[in-house]
DNA sequence: GCCGTTTTCGGCCCGACTGTTTTCAGTCG
């Protein structure tokens, strides 16, 4: 009999085992190994259980022939007896102290033996209550600091605890504009840059991580300490300082000289996994990489750059867009000189997913802005075509003659709204709507009234809840209509609100791929759905994709660039989204004369 | 313990900062 565990509960336990090993002294390439293995799982986009049903567990990168064969005694058997035996004497309180910033294995051993803290349960907060009772400034080889340290560390992992966690992209990136502005004020900071997962565009940022450019860090450093919002100075030194701000909200800041300036750039935009790889590709070469440069081992002569650019292509390769630094192949594709060329804002030619106020009596929220503030909006932006999509019709207050005579309303309106603002603006309308897929596939609304749309979206926006097969038949027979041209949002995922719904993707792509479906990019902040991993998947498939912004108010356009980062992140290229291309091909996309 | 376009054996990313046992281990990114 099988047991189930996800891969959290995996990544977790590997965890666990890397953590024994460190305080048991082992090997220190095996504790890595351990390590890597875990947080590998932890970002996979499959189950590990799916790998053990194919027996391909060690197809997983990290997984070896020897941890391969626990994971299969631990499906098989629901324990794994080497990882018993390696966690004897191990507190598993140990696990929940290594999540408290500053401490890791070692420290967390200590203070679980000393405290005679054994279990998880309440494990935190029995390390609280010993810090504030002066009981960890006692044990040797610690001391007040520590103490302080681990308590201020230990209050703001409760913050983590309740779901406060990462902030949105569009979060961070105003806050990082407010920092630069104030950091662009002073006389020794020559330029400020954002750093880490901001400038990879993540959906999600932790920290805020910038660099400055300076020829006199320590007075640099002496200025940025003077920002209004700091409650805390986290640490501080000649090059980098950590500050945590009033709002909790952690910085990190480094300072480097502009000949280093590129090294530098590279170094902290990260992801970690993609500087690791890059090291161990340089390192065969004979090449150590750092901040400072790139280093012959050999002769210990250091080479500076002042730019990205150059520092990559001293390595052989092609410049590699911060966006996909995530060790997914872009190292191996720089080197063969097939870097996607991604997508870029200036690519987007229209907007095919808006709610406008018009009356439609909608079965959700109506938009706040009309037709018209939405068309000169467009103007602005550079847009060629926009599709006013609201969502149909509430069922149970309409009857399908009221359905009818609702759609053939705004049909008629759209038709003068082309003819009418034709002569001002040189933007194409198209007449949409976004339908919501009802739990048994059908369309929430009656044949005949589909005839007055261009094309609309099918989206799910209820009972979510339901088994992967039930799902996967749901959405397919929700697009199957000729004039669903769209799946919205098509994940259904709302960050740190709500998962993703099970499907199975790979069947969808395949319908989309064969029946002229796009999926869409919803680039709304909070969905950013399909998230960037599943992009890659999708396009990888062949499936064509659309990026909306779900404005439901004209300054809701502006959020389009943040479903064009996901698409970046996903290595979409312009050929790979529909609203890139013409009026005239959207016209033969939706089947149109 | 993992891994391979120099290797199936012999390597394995690199440096900053902190606190304390004051010379370096532990932790972090």
């Amino acid at each position: 009999m099988t047991k189930y565990f996800t891969n959290k509960e995996i990544s977790r336990l590997l965890e666990f085992i890397s953590a024994a090993y460190e305080i048991k002294n082992e090997d220190k390439f095996r504790i890595l190994a351990y390590q890597r293995a875990a947080v590998t799982i932890e970002h996979l986009n499959r189950e590990v259980k799916d790998y053990y049903d194919e027996g391909r567990l060690s197809s997983i990168p990290g997984v070896g022939p020897s941890i391969a064969q626990h994971l299969d005694e631990l499906f098989k058997n629901g324990d794994v007896r080497h990882f018993k035996e390696i966690t004897k004497g191990i507190p598993p309180s140990v696990l929940e102290f290594i999540n408290v910033s500053g401490i890791g294995p070692k420290t967390a051993f200590k203070l679980a033996k000393e405290l005679n803290i054994w279990s998880k349960k309440n494990a935190l907060d029995r390390l609280k209550k010993a810090a504030k009772d002066k009981k960890i400034e006692k044990i040797s080889s610690f001391g007040k600091d520590t103490q302080d340290n681990i308590l201020q560390a230990l209050l703001r992992t409760r913050v983590e605890s309740e779901n406060i966690e990462r902030m949105l992209l569009p979060y961070a990136y105003n806050l990082f504009q407010e920092i630069e502005y104030f950091l662009n004020k002073s006389q020794y900071i020559d330029e400020v840059k954002a750093l880490g997962s901001l400038r990879r565009k993540n959906s999600t940022i932790g920290d805020i991580d910038l660099a400055i450019k300076t020829s006199n860090p320590s007075k640099a450093i002496n200025y940025i300490l003077k920002f209004p919002k700091i409650k805390k100075v986290l640490n501080q030194g000649n090059k980098k300082v950590t500050l945590l701000l009033r709002n909790n909200i952690q910085i990190d800041i480094r300072a480097q000289d502009p000949s280093e300036w590129g090294s530098m750039l590279q170094h902290f935009t990260g992801s970690k996994d993609h500087n690791i790889k890059l090291r161990e590709f340089a390192r065969k070469k004979g090449l150590s990489l750092s901040e400072y440069g790139i280093k012959k081992i050999k002769s210990n002569k250091l080479m500076k750059f002042s730019n990205e650019i150059d520092f990559y292509q001293k390595l052989g390769l092609d410049y590699i867009p911060p966006e996909i630094r995530e060790d997914n192949g872009e190292i191996e594709a720089a080197l063969s000189h097939n870097l996607p060329r991604l997508i870029k804002l200036k690519d987007i030619k229209g907007d095919l997913h808006l709610h406008s106020s018009y009356p439609i009596e909608p079965s959700h929220d109506l938009g706040k802005s009309t037709f018209e503030q939405m068309i000169k909006k467009a103007n602005i932006l550079g847009y060629q075509y926009l599709g006013f999509s609201e969502h149909n019709p509430s069922q149970n207050k309409h009857n399908e003659a009221d359905f009818i005579s609702i759609l053939k309303d705004k049909r008629d309106y759209i038709d003068k709204l082309n003819y009418s603002s034709s002569k001002k603006y040189d933007i194409k309308i198209f007449n949409g709507l976004e339908i919501d897929i009802k739990p048994d596939g059908n369309l929430a609304i009656p044949d005949k009234a589909l005839t007055y749309l261009d094309y609309a979206i099918a989206s799910i926006h209820t009972n979510f809840n339901i088994n992967n097969k039930a799902m996967t038949n749901r959405i397919i027979k929700g697009l199957s209509h000729p004039k669903i041209k769209i799946l919205g949002h098509p994940t259904g995922r709302k960050i740190q609100k709500r998962e993703a719904y099970e499907a199975d993707w790979d069947k969808i792509f395949e319908f989309c791929l064969k029946n002229n479906k796009a999926l869409e990019i919803n680039s709304w902040p909070e969905r950013q759905d399909l998230p960037d991993t599943m992009v890659k998947r999708a396009i990888e498939a062949g499936v064509l994709l659309v990026i909306n912004s779900d404005s439901h108010r004209v300054n809701h356009m502006d959020l389009m660039k943040y479903g064009v980062y996901v698409a970046q992140r996903g290595w979409a290229e312009k050929k790979d989204i529909l609203n890139t291309k013409s009026t005239t091909d959207i016209k033969k996309f939706f089947n149109l004369k």
